[in-house]
RNA sequence: GGGCGCUUAACUCAGCGGUAGAGUGCCACCUUCACACGGUGGAAGUCGCAGGUUCGAAUCCUGCAGCGCCCA
C-alpha cells in the first residue's frame, strides 16, 4: 500500500484493466436483465469541452450503479461524424472545398494547411476525395475523444462502439428512409424551404433560431390601380421586385376600401392584387404589407392560401437572379422602366441590393403614380427585430423554392405530444421543452441536404423519352441492397450505361440531414431489423441522458422515428443534464473565448476528482464551473485511499462483531445505504453523492474510526479488537462499493489490496450493498442509539477540550460529565472507546433530571487538561 | 408576447411545512503513530421583495423584481 495516491498511474492501469478483462461487456447470453443506455454520440468534429466530461459523467455514474445492481448493462458509445460540423472542419483544416466537377486530385498526402497554401484559393475537390479526408479527420478526432472517455472511466462496452457515418448506419438510415417511404411518411415536392445562402443547402426548423438584428422599417409609397395610393412599411426593401400581393388585417378601416382592387407597385410597377388577412397585426408598420416571394413563413402560407404566383428573385448563393419583367410571371406596366432598375441589383448580395432599392426609391421618378413625390416616405426607421438564421450560419436564411424530401410530422404532433408526456424526464419540467417545441411545429422534417459528407438518399428518378425527371414515382432499391450511393450504384432494372440519358434514370444527389440518423441510435445499437431478436432486448431503452439545448431535436426526431417506425417511445427515462457555465455564469462559448478544456483538469486533479465535480451537480441544473469543487473531490480520493489504508493496517483475531458501538455503526450505514439507493433509482445521483460522502467523511472516519482506533490496537480486550477490526473493515467495504461508481479509480484500487480476494474481482463488478446482506449482520436501533450517542460525546469532548485550550492531542487529567439516566446507560455501553479517543484519565459522572430531548451541548460539567509532557 | 427555471453565509450549492445546512474561504489552535490534498474549534445568513394560507413557511399559494433558458 503506497502511503501516496498517485492518479494518472491509476487511471492508466486500471482503465487498461477494465478493458483487458472486459469488465464493462455487455452479454448477449446472460440471463440477467438489461438495462440499456442511448449515448448521445457526440459531434466528434467538435471541441473537447468540460461540458461533455459533465455530461457523460452523469450517464456513467447511472451504468455503473445499475451494472452493480446485477443489471446487464448495455452502454454504447457512438460516434456522429457526418454533416456540416464535419465538413466545416475539413475544409478550414485542409483548406479545401468539395465541387463534384473538380479536377482529380491525390488527397492520401494532404497535410494541414499552412500559412502558405491558406493565401491561395482553397483547393477544389471532387466529391470522393473531399469524402475521404472527412473519413480520415474524424478517425482522429474519434480518438482524441476516445481517449479522453477513458481517461476519464466512463464504463462504455468499446465492443459496441459505432459511428454515424459507418456502413451499418448507413444501412440503418436507408432503412429508415425505406419503411418511412413504404408507410407513405416521406414525400418529395418543389417548396420555398428555408435556406442557407452561405453552405447553400436547406434546412429544417429544429435548425433555425431567432436572433436580434438591427435593420429598419422603409415605409414605401404604393399606387393603387384605378387612383389612390397607400404606404406600406417593410424591413426588406430589396424584395420589392418580388412583391406578389399587398395584405392588410379585415377590420383595418383606414383599407377596407382597398380590398379586392390592385396595387401598383414603385420602381417596378407590377399590378399586384390586395387582399384581407387576420395575421396581418393593424398595429405594426403601417398595418398594410407586401407580400414576396418569399420574406418570411406568413409569406409562404400566403403564397399557398391565396394560390399567388411565384416571383423568385433571390438566388441559392443569396443574390438576385435574372429576371425580366414583362414577360409572363413579372408583368409591369412599364417594362423598359423596371428593368432597368432591376439590372442595377442583378447579382448583388440582399444587403447590397437593398442599398440600392433604397437609393432608387428616393428618385420621384420612381413612384408608380408618377406625382411627382418620391415613393421613400421620410427617412428609415431604426429597429432591432427577430430574423431566423440557420443555428450555424452567419446570414439570414431565406426562403427558397426547391425540390426536398420531407417527412410528414404536421399529422402525427398530437402522437408526439402523447408520446413525450408518457416518458419520465428528469427533471420532470424538462418534459414542457419538449410539449413546448412539439406544440409549435410549423412544418414538416426537412431532411435532404445539399452536402456532401452524409448518408445518401437512397432514390432515383426515371427519365422520360426526353430527359426529363419524373420525380411522381421515385424509385427505390430493395432493402437487402442497402447501403447505396445512388450516384454510383444503378436502380434495379436499369444498368449504369443508362444513367442521365433519356428513358434512363438519375440519381437523387443530395443526402441527409445529419439528424435523419442521429435520431435512429437506438436502432443503430441494436440492429433493429437486422437482428430482430437483439432488438427486442434492447427496444425501447430504459434510459437517454442528453442536454437540454438539443430536446427540439435529438429527442424529438429520436421520438419521431420510433414512433413512425413501430409506434411507441425509443426510451422510459430521458435524464437532463444541465450546462457548465462559466465562472460569471455564462454560457461557454468558442466565440466568447471562455470555453474551459478538460485535459489539463484531469491531470490536476485526477479523474476521480473531476468526476466528483460532475456528479455534484444535479440532473438539469446548469453549474457555474468552480475549480474549488474539484479540489474537494481530490480531498474526497486522498480520504478514501488513507482510511482504507489505515483500516486495512489493523490486525486483529478473527471474531464476530458484537460490540454496541460497532453494530451501531453498521446500523447507521445501513440507513445511509437505503437512502442512497432510492436515491440513485430516482436518478438523483447527486443525493445518493451527498448521503455517502457526508457519511463517509462524518460518520465514519471522523466519528467511527476514531472511536475505535484504541481498542482496535488494544492488548487486553481481543473480543472487542475482533469486533473493532471486523466492523472497520466491513465497513470500508461498503463505503468503497457505494462510493465506487463516483469514483472508480480509487476505489478500485484501494479494493484490490484486500477486498478483492484471490479471484481479483472489479469492485465495479461487485454488488451493490443491499438491504439483506446488511440485515444478517443483527444491528439495531438501539445499537445506533450508543453509537450517535458516543459521536456526540467525542464532540462534545473535544468542544470542551478546545475551549479550555487544549487540542485533540492533549490529555484530559478529569472529566466530569453530567446527564439524564438514560444517556448515562448509553455512554457507559461505549465509555472505554470514548474516554480513549478524547485521553480522558479520569472520569466522574453526575446524574441530571430525566428531562427528553437532553442536549450534548450539556454534557460536560468540568474539565481539567493535563500538563503537556515536557519534550523529550 | 406566452411558458419554464433560478434567486439561501463572501463563493459554489444542498434543504423544499416543524428550532437555518455543507464544502470552500476567513479566524484561532494543533505536525496526535491513515491522511497538512490533514485535524479540532470558532465567527458568518431578517433563506430576492410584498401579501396570503397555516398553530407553525426558506419550504405551499398570489403578485412583483432581477437573472437565465425555451417558444413565438
Amino acid at each position: 500500500m503506497p502511503s501516496q495516491f498517485e492518479s494518472k498511474e491509476a487511471e492508466e492501469k486500471w482503465s487498461k484493466a477494465w478493458e483487458d478483462a472486459s469488465t464493462y461487456r455487455y452479454s448477449e447470453e446472460s440471463e440477467a436483465p438489461a438495462y440499456v443506455i442511448d449515448t448521445p454520440p457526440p459531434t466528434v468534429s467538435g471541441s473537447l469541452h468540460v461540458g461533455h466530461v459533465f455530461s457523460y459523467t452523469q450517464t456513467d455514474v447511472i451504468a455503473r450503479y445499475q451494472r452493480m445492481r446485477g443489471r446487464n448493462v448495455f452502454y454504447p458509445m457512438g460516434w456522429d461524424d457526418n454533416g456540416l460540423p464535419t465538413e466545416r472542419r475539413v475544409q478550414n483544416y485542409f483548406h479545401v472545398r468539395c465541387e463534384p466537377g473538380a479536377e482529380p486530385f491525390d488527397v492520401s498526402k494532404l497535410e494541414q494547411a499552412d500559412d502558405a497554401a491558406r493565401k491561395l484559393p482553397p483547393r477544389k475537390l471532387q466529391r470522393g476525395a473531399f469524402i475521404d479526408l472527412c473519413v480520415r479527420l474524424t478517425a482522429e478526432d474519434e480518438k482524441a475523444f476516445k481517449a479522453l472517455w477513458q481517461r476519464l472511466g466512463l464504463s462504455v462496452d468499446w465492443s459496441q462502439e459505432y459511428s454515424t457515418i459507418s456502413e451499418h448506419s448507413r444501412r440503418i438510415a436507408q432503412l429508415s428512409f425505406l419503411d418511412l417511404f413504404e408507410k407513405k411518411h416521406v414525400y418529395t415536392v418543389e417548396a420555398p424551404t428555408m435556406w442557407d445562402v452561405d453552405f447553400k443547402t436547406a434546412v429544417a426548423q429544429a435548425e433555425v433560431e431567432d436572433r436580434p438584428v438591427k435593420g429598419a422599417f422603409h415605409k414605401i409609397r404604393f399606387a393603387v390601380e384605378g387612383g389612390g395610393e397607400f404606404t406600406i412599411a417593410t424591413t426588406r426593401p430589396e424584395l420589392l421586385p418580388a412583391c406578389v400581393a399587398v395584405a392588410t388585417h379585415p377590420d383595418d378601416e383606414r383599407y377596407k376600401g382597398l380590398i379586392g382592387r390592385n396595387a401598383i407597385t414603385p420602381l417596378f410597377r407590377v399590378p399586384v392584387p390586395i387582399f384581407a388577412s387576420p395575421l396581418v397585426d393593424p398595429a405594426k408598420g403601417t398595418g398594410i404589407l407586401m407580400v414576396c416571394t418569399f420574406g418570411d413563413a406568413t409569406d409562404v402560407q400566403w403564397w399557398r392560401e391565396e394560390k399567388l404566383p411565384l416571383r423568385q428573385t433571390v438566388g441559392r448563393d443569396g443574390r438576385m437572379t435574372a429576371v425580366e419583367f414583362g414577360t409572363d410571371g413579372f408583368p409591369s406596366t412599364d417594362a423598359a422602366a423596371a428593368n432597368a432598375v432591376y439590372a442595377t441589383i442583378l447579382g448583388k448580395s440582399m444587403s447590397e441590393s437593398r442599398r440600392l432599392i433604397v437609393e432608387a426609391l428616393r428618385d420621384p421618378n420612381g413612384s408608380a403614380d408618377r406625382n411627382g413625390a418620391a415613393p421613400l416616405l421620410g427617412e428609415p426607421e431604426p429597429l432591432e427585430h427577430a430574423v431566423k438564421f440557420f443555428e450555424k450560419g452567419d446570414r439570414p436564411l431565406e426562403f427558397v423554392s426547391s425540390r426536398q424530401w420531407f417527412v410528414r410530422l404536421m399529422n402525427q404532433r398530437d402522437k408526439l405530444i402523447e408520446m413525450g408526456d408518457s416518458m419520465e424526464w428528469h427533471p420532470d419540467f424538462m418534459r414542457l421543452r419538449f410539449r413546448n417545441w412539439t406544440e409549435n411545429l410549423q412544418i414538416d422534417w426537412c431532411v435532404s441536404r445539399q452536402r456532401y459528407f452524409g448518408v445518401p438518399i437512397p432514390v432515383w428518378y426515371r427519365l422520360d423519352a426526353h430527359g426529363a425527371t419524373d420525380f411522381n414515382a421515385p424509385l427505390v432499391p430493395d432493402a437487402s441492397r442497402l447501403p447505396v450511393d445512388p450516384t454510383v450504384d444503378a436502380p434495379e432494372g436499369f444498368d449504369e450505361a443508362q444513367r442521365d440519358r433519356p428513358n434512363g434514370f438519375t440519381a437523387d444527389q443530395d443526402v441527409f440531414d445529419t439528424w435523419f440518423t442521429s435520431s435512429l441510435s437506438p436502432q443503430i445499437a441494436s440492429g433493429w431489423t437486422l437482428n430482430p431478436a437483439r432488438h427486442r432486448k434492447l427496444f425501447p431503452m430504459d434510459v437517454r441522458p442528453q442536454s437540454h439545448e438539443i430536446i427540439r431535436t435529438w429527442a424529438f426526431y429520436t421520438i419521431a422515428k420510433a414512433w413512425l417506425h413501430e409506434g411507441t417511445v425509443p426510451w422510459k427515462r430521458v435524464a437532463i443534464s444541465g450546462w457548465v457555465l462559466d465562472p460569471d455564469r455564462k454560457k461557454m462559448s468558442k466565440s466568447k473565448g471562455n470555453v474551459v478544456t478538460p485535459m489539463h483538469l484531469l491531470d490536476q486533479y485526477g479523474s476521480d476528482a473531476v468526476r466528483y465535480w460532475s456528479l455534484a451537480a444535479r440532473l438539469g441544473v446548469d453549474t457555474a464551473f468552480d475549480e474549488k469543487v474539484l479540489k474537494v473531490g481530490r480531498r474526497l480520493v486522498v480520504k478514501v485511499y488513507n482510511a482504507t489504508r489505515y483500516v486495512l493496517g489493523q490486525e486483529a483475531p478473527e471474531g464476530p462483531i458484537t460490540h454496541p458501538l460497532d453494530l451501531g455503526f453498521l446500523h447507521q450505514l445501513q440507513g445511509a445505504v437505503e437512502s442512497a439507493t432510492a436515491s440513485l433509482d430516482a436518478m438523483d445521483y447527486a443525493g445518493a453523492l451527498d448521503t455517502i460522502e457526508r457519511f463517509f467523511w462524518d460518520s465514519f472516519t471522523d466519528s467511527y474510526l476514531e472511536l475505535v482506533k484504541g481498542r482496535a490496537r488494544s492488548e487486553s480486550d481481543p473480543a472487542g479488537r475482533a469486533s473493532a477490526v471486523a466492523a472497520l473493515r466491513q465497513g470500508l467495504n461498503v463505503l468503497l462499493r457505494l462510493l465506487a461508481p463516483y469514483l472508480p479509480y480509487v476505489t478500485e484500487e484501494a479494493w484490490s489490496w484486500d477486498f478483492a480476494g484471490a479471484s481479483k474481482k472489479s469492485v465495479h463488478l461487485a454488488a451493490w450493498p443491499s438491504t439483506s446482506e446488511m440485515a444478517s449482520m443483527g444491528t439495531s436501533a438501539a445499537h445506533a442509539e450508543v453509537y450517535e450517542l458516543a459521536k456526540g460525546a467525542l464532540g462534545a469532548i473535544n468542544r470542551a477540550k478546545t475551549l479550555a485550550g487544549g487540542t485533540v492531542g492533549r490529555h484530559v487529567a478529569s472529566l466530569t460529565i453530567a446527564a439524564p439516566p438514560k444517556t448515562l446507560d448509553l455512554f457507559a455501553k461505549a465509555e472505554a472507546d470514548i474516554l480513549a479517543a478524547t485521553r480522558v484519565l479520569s472520569l466522574k459522572k453526575l446524574a441530571a433530571a430525566d428531562e427528553p430531548g437532553f442536549d450534548l451541548g450539556a454534557l460536560v460539567k468540568e474539565i481539567d487538561l493535563a500538563p503537556v509532557p515536557e519534550k523529550a
